[in-house]
RNA sequence: GCGCCUGUAGCUCAGCUGGAUAGAGCAACGGACUUCUAAUCCGUAGGCCGCAGGUUCGAAUCCUGCCAGGCGCGCCA
């Protein structure tokens, strides 16, 4: 592929300082990186070089600067380029200089901004895996709306991504699920049960019970003894709430590679292998843990127990892998099924958790450290709690009392494209106050309507075109230098920004940058549509206006496909 | 008590890992549709960037200490 002329620019620029700086270790030469100015005096592009190179070459930074410009060969599309302030170089471009990138965008179409590497590093990205004992909330909305944009974003700049899920289908919550079930399957038929404390009240359970007792017969589960019945219910439970969450998964768009059960990782004795290898490593040791902190433990009593010494890996304290009657913790299978991913081939691993379990984090990067030798892994991105409002006004929600709002719900109401959207506006590290009243509004309260506003409209003016038999002029026929308005030059730089934010986003995982931009570039685009007037007499300003749609309608398109938000050609 | 996240305009948030005069949207005020979609645009007003120190040519950004909010801290997942 050709050098973009900000790399060009950007090169030209770096061979000068590399000159300059021949004698000291190349690892410490700076890079020359360029920036747009927030100011339009302050050119097209900005570059600081000179200041660091000041300390370097024990110069000032303005005389540093001019020894850079007496030397630099320039692309002919720039036009000049000065001295401001400490020791900027401020560069001015041509008029209509960068334009042909236009003819780029379209050439590339779907294309653009994507990165062509066929041997990108594979990356193992584990989101939602919500619990199968209910449906999901709007938390587990954002962070699967939030990982699946990423995947669609990191597989754009490169990166191999598996999408999995991973289902806590073992540990006594199933239990309490089957035990929920059972209570109400009898009450169902007729008999008086009381509902315990600790059971899932949801309504969703009579449901599932009412499922169940469609298909099997009452009086075979009852002949079954305790456990092999709840063993049994455990499981039909778990499937008829993976299905139901399957499905609302599929409502907003969202596709897994794969689902991971824990169960299986127990049945295949991965976990107890886990163990087995930790003890011959000395790993484990027999010791008592201290009290927690924190909150008044009243029915502490200090047992001994086997511990995993996580500490000497970088965690606060060790952690034990059974529990007392001997089954396997959660961590324990946890640690068996990041192993295991590491077994079918990723050395690189993202997940992506609730702010809820942040304190989870270091232990489990302990246990990888000591299980593989690999640093920070996986690496955990935590997803901040949602507010759920109303007009303001927040619900009261409570899994107790079974009066909390499910994520189809939300869904049904405010519609895939706004939650998808929304959830998308924000970094992932802030707190999330999402109100259905403005997410449902088709005003300009509403991002998503902006965004997809300006597309639909970009389809109304080619459609006019279209109408009036408008022929669209062969791309490299179509005179792009006559583009010079101040509108189209923003337009424009908007869309040359399209890669480099890409590729920001990818590497920082900041897919709520894609969003952020998309809003910048409809604005632009709606400012340039009122000033410019694109269905004209001037059959050539016409064309290149025409180019200049087409290509940001591609942009607003490729944005909006990655964070899995349609782009409307009507509204 | 300890750990993680957050604190920027009245509200909701950006601020491109240290750069030039801190930006958007909403709300407020004033304008723009006989012309390609007004779900739009243009303008005005609004700021001790939580507080206090420090690092340096330069700090909303980095360091330290406070303050406030959220999340978490037994073999629950």
């Amino acid at each position: 592929m050709k050098l973009s002329l900000k790399d060009s620019i950007s090169q030209a620029l770096q061979d000068v300082v590399n000159a300059l700086l021949a004698e000291v270790d190349a690892t410490k030469i700076p890079a020359v990186v360029l920036t747009r100015p927030k100011q339009k005096e302050h050119g097209d592009y900005a570059v600081n070089i000179a200041m660091p190179l000041a300390g370097l070459l024990k110069q000032n930074p303005r005389q540093v600067a001019e020894t850079i410009l007496a030397k630099v060969q320039f692309p002919d599309a720039v036009d000049s380029a000065d001295i401001a302030g400490p020791g900027f170089i401020n560069i001015k471009l041509k008029a209509g200089g960068e334009t042909d990138i236009l003819k780029d965008i379209m050439q590339m179409a779907e294309s653009y901004g994507r990165l062509d590497n066929n041997n990108g590093e594979a990356v193992n990205l584990e989101f939602v895996s919500a619990n199968p004992t209910g449906p999901m909330h709007v938390g587990h909305g954002r962070g699967a709306v939030v990982g699946d944009a990423l995947a669609n974003l990191m597989n754009a700049r490169g990166y191999k991504v598996h999408k999995e899920y991973y289902i806590n289908d073992a540990g006594s919550q199933i239990g309490v699920l089957a035990n929920s079930v059972w209570l109400r399957m009898q009450e169902l038929q007729g008999i008086k049960i009381t509902f315990p404390e600790g059971a899932y009240p949801g309504d969703y359970i009579i449901e599932i019970a009412k499922e169940i007792l469609a298909s099997q017969d009452f009086a075979s589960f009852e002949a079954l003894d305790d456990v092999s019945r709840l063993q049994q219910l455990g499981e039909l439970a778990v499937n008829a709430n993976m299905a139901m969450i399957r499905s609302d998964l599929t409502d907003i768009g969202i596709e897994f590679d794969q689902y991971f059960s824990e169960k299986t990782l127990h049945e295949s004795n991965k976990v107890t292998q886990l163990i087995e290898k930790l003890e011959a490593d000395d790993l484990i040791y027999t010791g008592t843990l201290p009290p927690p902190k924190g909150k008044e433990v009243v029915d502490y009593n200090p047992v001994k127990q086997r511990l995993f010494r996580t500490t000497d890996f970088g965690d606060d304290v060790d952690r034990p892998l059974q529990k007392q009657d001997g089954t396997a913790t959660y961590f324990a299978a946890d640690i068996a099924y990041h192993a295991d991913k590491f077994e079918r081939g990723f050395k690189h691993m993202i997940d992506i958790w609730g702010a809820d379990h942040g304190g989870y984090i270091t232990r489990v990067q302990a246990a990888m450290k000591a299980l593989t030798g690999l640093e920070k892994q996986p690496e955990v991105l935590l997803v901040q709690m949602v507010n759920l409002t109303r007009d303001g006004v927040p619900f009261k929600m409570s899994k107790r009392a079974g009066t909390f709002v499910t994520l189809s719900e939300v869904v049904e109401e405010v519609g895939k494209d706004a939650v998808r959207f929304n959830f998308m506006t924000r970094r992932i590290e802030s707190q999330f106050d999402f109100d259905l009243e403005a997410a449902k509004a088709k005003d300009a309260e509403n991002p998503v309507y902006y965004v997809q506003y300006a597309h639909a409209r970009i389809h109304a003016v080619l459609r006019k075109a279209e109408a009036e038999n408008i022929r669209l002029t062969d791309i490299k026929d179509i005179d792009t230098s006559l583009l010079t308005s101040d509108e189209a030059s923003k337009l424009i730089k908007m869309l040359i920004a399209y890669p480099d934010m890409l590729d920001t986003a990818a590497n920082r995982r900041e897919p709520y940058r894609i969003a952020t931009y998309i809003m910048q570039l409809a604005a632009a685009f709606h400012s340039f549509y009122h000033k410019n007037r694109v269905i004209m007499d001037d059959e050539a300003l016409m064309q290149a206006r025409l180019l200049l749609l087409r290509a940001t309608a591609q942009v607003i398109k490729n944005a909006l496909t990655l964070l899995g938000v349609s782009a409307p050609e009507s509204m």
